[in-house]
DNA sequence: TTGACAGTTGAGCAATACCTCAACTACCAT
DNA sequence: ATGGTAGTTGAGGTATTGCTCAACTGTCAA
């Protein structure tokens, strides 16, 4: 494998500028921490998910309430709040027979809050 | 339907605390623009993607590039950077045979090292 | 014009995601 | 204990996603 492309123009290489690659290969996180990040946006990367988070934003809810917020069966509200659960965005109490959630992650929820800002005012980016 | 559950510790109409509920459907976001959140996170929600970024947000590289860096066909990277492309994330422009990504949104941006810093310095929420 | 290279695109496949349904546990009241 | 309600969980179906492969466009040099 040669290791700089002779030729500014081509790629022989597979990249170009083999500097830049460099110093960008050097400084780049490491697979493992891309799929933490991926795992912690995909759980943000649902409609139903968004408008649980943004709900428990406003008050600590049972299951009942969100599946009636959301107008979806009981189940598919629990199957949602294991996932949000397991990646510690929300914590659960119990109360009675009641489940009570609420948000965990301050981090999340100023990411979350900050981004719906940012899409209600229109994509003028920043 | 039953407007208010008369026992509050029944499910009866469906939800626990009607003016809790209510005050949440109140203010809660619209549907499309739960979806539109959503669609903004679901990008970041790969972690080639997350690599991409992370990389443009150092400099702006080739396709060629990216595919070096980050040891996939470029045709799968191309595929990425259409999607990036749709969502605003990254503009191209070309020069000569080559095509330069490099990022155009600064709260994607910001949102996405955040996350990393967050990522990186564990789970210890904030 | 011809050939080579950078990049794009569409079809198709394997993996994943979200929901529904049904069975289950946990808690409370009688 | 018994029945009813809140919530959880697993199986399974449908839809989506991200990749590969192959064919394509666009640019440059000879």
């Amino acid at each position: 494998m040669k290791p700089i492309a002779a030729d500014p123009d081509a790629c022989e290489a597979r990249y170009v500028d083999a500097e830049r690659v460099e110093a960008v290969l050097c400084s780049l996180v490491e697979r493992d921490t891309a799929s933490s990040v991926a795992d912690l946006f995909r759980v943000l990367a649902d409609p139903t998910r968004v408008i649980i988070l943004h709900a428990l934003s406003m008050a600590s809810l049972c299951n009942c309430d969100l599946a009636s917020i959301l107008g979806v069966s009981e189940s598919a509200v629990s199957h949602q709040m294991r996932e949000l659960r397991l990646m510690k965005l929300v914590t659960a109490e119990r109360r009675g027979r009641m489940v009570y959630y609420s948000l965990s992650d301050t981090h999340v929820r100023h990411v979350f809050q900050d981004t719906l800002r940012h899409v209600q005012e229109g994509s003028d980016v920043a």
